[in-house]
DNA sequence: TTGAAAGCGCTAACAA
DNA sequence: TTGTTAGCGCTTTCAA
């Protein structure tokens, strides 16, 4: 069916050690073969079997991402960024982009395990760290080339790239009490990330500078979705006494809130200040507004593909551990004056 | 380095053709092999190698799908939602899937031949169909396995979804007729791909029932994106008569379209009506919230990934050539009474 | 019920 | 400069 070196090689009358090496454009082959071989392997329509070579070379060129979905989260909109800044950042490369989705609990270990012994891909993107992270741990033992996408409780000795949440929500807490508000509550993201750790130490310490107490019942737990934000807001909207400020843990979650909001006939900017965390495209187009701590999501999968096809390459990486300084963007949802509209990163 | 097979054929004393088929199963290995043979391997903590079976299997059990991209469009949140439908079925058959970029044009070919020859993939999803449509040839001629989402001119007999855009601008066409518009303008997609054509076709149909010419300088194209709508609006409003209804080929178009009216003091759905099509996550929470056509983008994805999996299995496919029937999502954009919220189809 | 041997398509040590 | 040989890890005839 397909053509293989084989056929070249009868066809040339070489042996397909010599095919295979012309085609390689090894020193040692002379110009003239080197000549007939590609002429013949260009009209036979030659294209390699990247599967033999792989067996081969223990090398596959492919580059893997497990997407640690619950359900079908596989369009969160953050994970669209991230994949986009990975999958054309490793395109440049030469590498192909393996996406496969598996929640968290059993068998995801399982799963990784596949990928690396079956040595299906070259190296993993771990995304969504957790603060002890089964999955990094096993990398690091085993020693497959990984880098991961947020950091973990302990030693930070493997490559990662991470944003400064604890700085982010400092500056959302900052940013709304400055307006006046007093009476927060914040939605929190799943107790075992650990951007959930950081987002809350930063809570604190941005509630303590501002000298404002908050009752722990006033912090939520939820999921990460909108629906989630929704709920939890009800929740939150259904006590005696209600907050002024909102901060939900990740962009989606703060849209979910504001709706549940607007569902009880409150404006959102005016009668209550919502926030949220990532700057997803949508935050810009969601209804008001919404004020949100600025991740350049896009970029920071670049290099964390960058960084993991460096590692498989063997070169050096110069800053193995980069965190990354947010910014914050003002708009409608918490009644300020916006920040003025500065391009952004988008792609 | 990594446990083969090898290592259980030495540790139990069987030959590595036994173990081979204890562990796939047969029926010609005692029960009492199967077992021995099975706790090694899993003592030994056995995964086996995907890059060799597939050279023997001729199977990767990965599906690919190479995204049309200009540029970093790789984030288009169209392209987000089928990913997910695709990447989410595929999971479920035990399929990983392959994700590439390639700009049309000059190596586009190449590129799908890699994939092809190169056996990366054991089958392929090709999107944004065009009018004449060389992948598609060069799949039909090779006999290779694909399911396309888009239709092409000529003869329909491969595998493929699409939606029935002429139907779904028709009725975009109409919502705004009804509401009193004469003055229509048109955002259009560029001309070489299929569902512009069908786009138009709807268009020129919906505006023919409703008795209203449209003059073609009115017709803009451009390129899908955001940015582009924008421009094609300023273009649109820089003309002395201006239109009262503009339709968007796509959604992001027609955001775009609605930020540059709104840059000129225009209220949309008041002063100026606008609409999109696809129906994306942000169309709801764009600010009007988007009129729009609803595609289940998700679902077509999952369609798509199904019938390609039925295809790579020798399965019956019910109906090769599915085109789904849209349905219309009256928001603010158009100034209407907004359709009640539907629970549509978003994962 | 088991094992020996061949081979998937390619690369790489070694010899000629 | 070229060819012979072995082997990557696995599956699958075929024979025992």
């Amino acid at each position: 069916m397909a053509v293989t070196i084989k056929d070249i090689a009868q066809q040339t009358g070489k042996s397909i050690t010599t095919v295979s090496r012309a085609l390689a454009d090894y020193d040692d082959v002379s110009p003239a073969t080197k000549e007939l071989v590609r002429r013949v392997a260009d009209e036979l329509g030659y294209v390699p079997n990247t599967v033999a070579r792989s067996l081969q070379k223990r090398r596959t060129d492919i580059i893997g991402l497990i997407l640690p979905t619950f359900g079908p989260r596989f369009s969160d909109p953050f994970f669209s960024e991230f994949l986009a800044g990975v999958g054309n950042r490793a395109a440049e490369s030469g590498y192909d982009l393996l996406v496969s989705t598996q929640a968290p609990g059993d068998g995801e270990l399982e799963a990784y395990q596949r990928k690396v012994n079956g040595r299906r891909v070259d190296g993993l993107i771990v995304v969504r760290t957790r603060r002890n992270d089964a999955r990094i741990d096993y990398l690091r033992e085993t020693g497959f080339p990984f880098v991961a996408f947020g950091r973990t409780e302990g030693v930070l000795d493997y490559p990662l790239v991470d944003e400064d949440s604890a700085l982010g929500t400092r500056m959302l807490v900052e940013h709304m009490a400055a307006l006046g508000h007093r009476q927060f509550a914040y939605i929190s993201p799943p107790a075992e990330l650990m951007l959930t750790h950081y987002r809350l130490q930063g809570l604190n310490e941005g509630l303590a500078d501002a000298d404002i107490r908050l009752d722990p019942s006033r912090i939520v737990t939820s999921d990460l979705t909108q629906r989630g934000g929704f709920r939890a807001m009800e929740e939150l909207l259904d006590r005696p006494e209600r907050p002024t400020a909102v901060i939900g843990g990740n962009d989606l979650m703060a849209i979910g809130a504001m709706s549940a909001a607007q569902h009880r006939g409150l404006a959102v900017g005016r009668d209550i200040a919502i926030a949220g965390f990532d700057d997803i495209p949508m935050a810009e187009h969601a209804h008001p507004p919404l004020t949100t701590v600025h991740q350049p999501i896009y970029q920071i999968g670049g290099m964390v593909s960058d960084m993991l096809i460096k590692l498989l390459l063997d070169e050096e990486i110069e800053r193995p551990q980069i965190v990354l300084q947010p910014t914050l963007v003002v708009r409608r949802s918490t009644g300020a004056e916006p920040t003025p509209l500065l391009k952004h990163d988008s792609p």
